[in-house]
DNA sequence: CGTTTATATAAACAACCCCTGATAAATGGC
DNA sequence: GCCATTTATCAGGGGTTGTTTATATAAACG
């Protein structure tokens, strides 16, 4: 399965985003997901399944519980092919040389 | 139909990749993808509507001819939903700077 | 041990997407 | 006007994917 068919569908997506944040329990999550999507806990573990077998998460287990954490390789691959075939470099650079002088002013004085 | 969802097909990520290159007659991009893929005009035809309806490519038209371009502003969402929520920006902005100065360069000394 | 909690798996079904083959529409050349 | 070319659309079938309900597994706890 494609990186792409894997973010394809809105509750993987969802997933990602909330991982983004850091290591979560499938139980939280599954509770963010089912209301938010209206779906039961085993179409969400069918989610996180194939997000850990396609490489997008990885998975810990801490007694009955199973931490879950975002893994940053396959979104690398998506990440490049824009990169490759959207050619808007030119607006592209000027929007991340903005975003590295944020980051680095940022960095400088912390919050 | 989200962003994700119409590069999750390979025939329509082909297509894209093609696009990127320029412009391109309809008959054209079909001949590439039916013998990359094995599929007939008319599947073809039916990607590249998906690829008009959802703002991925326009068209114009040249007697019977359509020539097909690839638009930015799709690609955009995807880029930066990975930008916002894979969360690699110290390995990123690395990378990115070293293509701006590279860029910057090739601008100077254009090939 | 028996029960509860946390998560995964299995079977069945429905929806959707993609494909093909046939055909339509519209332009171009003679 | 007639035929060829280019591209799009339509009707129908098949396969993948996501969902639910029910159940299994496995640890924690009394």
């Amino acid at each position: 399965m494609h990186a792409f068919d894997i973010l394809g569908d809105p509750v993987r997506r969802r997933l990602v985003e909330l991982l983004a944040d850091g290591e979560q329990s499938a139980g939280s999550l599954t509770e963010v997901v089912r209301t938010e999507f209206g779906i039961s806990q085993p179409a969400v573990s069918a989610h996180l399944r194939v997000l850990r077998e396609s490489g997008f998460a990885s998975v810990r287990a801490e007694g009955t519980r199973r931490w879950y954490a975002v893994e940053t390789a396959p979104l690398r691959e998506v990440s490049d092919w824009v990169d490759r075939y959207g050619r808007f470099w030119e607006q592209r650079v000027d929007a991340l040389e903005t975003e590295i002088r944020r980051t680095r002013r940022s960095r400088r004085t912390p919050s």
